[in-house]
DNA sequence: TTTATATTGTTAATGATTCTCAATATAAAG
DNA sequence: CTTTATATTGAGAATCATTAACAATATAAA
């Protein structure tokens, strides 16, 4: 048994809740991509391997993983909600490609630490860090050679 | 005449476009207003002062201000986006209560430079930045005295 | 089995955002 | 002050992701 199955397992049974087959194979699948999703990629993976789940069940299931730590809110394009499991993916920082849409992601390292100093003289207590930058990536950067002067 | 409006009107001017009236009521309350706002609160207020005013042309107008760098996206709250302007208001860092809502800003300081030369290792190019980080407020933290003990 | 509760799929509803299109404003040209 | 060509607007319809309702089904304990 897989540790995050585990995890949800007793995530589950803490809230009286079952860990059944449709959300096995949700959670199943939500481990076995290793990019950030939203619903729909989600529900056509593992109806390409089952038919035995519904729209409606996944959507029910992702505040569930949510909630139990399993996943976090990765970013949000073309007005859809997109998510990435956690397990095995340490909070990073991620770097978007506002030209190519091209995603990168990096460890956090001392940006970490000083956060949590921050944090703890505001007397709050984080939970989840997000952080985004967007802009140009080197390769769109080396290829554009339009950004030079200003305009004219 | 505003800063801002000297902005908007000369960013419309570049791309063939008009600082027209609506735009203009638009314009003027993002700057009045200082917390995140909605489209429809912005829509509510405009409407307050005037009534020429449509709920399409504020969700038109939106990616013109987002282009010309008067606002920027901040978070989304059930489902809704939402902005806050940009002048008189540098890039800041948001702490979100997941308990009560409550929203507090800091600056960015130390974290600023560290992250600027990490885009300059990455040959990445920043041009927005969101930092984001939930958790639970100094408040709701010494109001609960219910997360002591781990469960039962 | 029986029973009580949680879960599911189907389908309808909701709600934010986008699109369509005819009417109107705008600014330049005559 | 007209004419003209183009950009803008408002109203409402259309989209589309997400939620909700509900009856049928699975689950696990008694
Ligand atoms: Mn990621
Ligand atoms: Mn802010
Ligand atoms: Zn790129
Ligand atoms: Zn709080």
């Amino acid at each position: 048994m897989e540790v995050y199955e585990d995890i949800f397992a007793k995530f589950l049974a803490k809230k009286g809740l079952k860990l059944t087959q449709p959300r096995r194979y949700i959670l199943e699948e939500v481990f076995e991509m290793h990019t950030h999703f939203n619903v729909e990629e989600l529900y056509d993976r593992i109806r390409s391997k089952t038919s035995k789940i519904s729209m409606a069940t996944v959507y029910r299931t992702i505040p569930l993983l949510l909630e139990a730590g399993l996943i976090q809110r990765a970013d949000r394009s073309e007005g859809r909600e997109r998510y990435e499991h956690i397990l095995g993916h340490p909070k990073h920082i991620h770097w978007v490609c506002k030209n190519c849409g091209a995603l990168w992601e990096t460890d956090f390292n001392s940006l970490y630490p000083a956060l949590i100093k921050r944090a703890q003289d505001l007397k709050f207590k984080p939970d989840d860090i997000e952080l985004t930058v967007k802009g140009i990536c080197w390769k769109c950067n080396t290829n554009d050679n339009e950004n030079q002067s200003d305009e004219k």
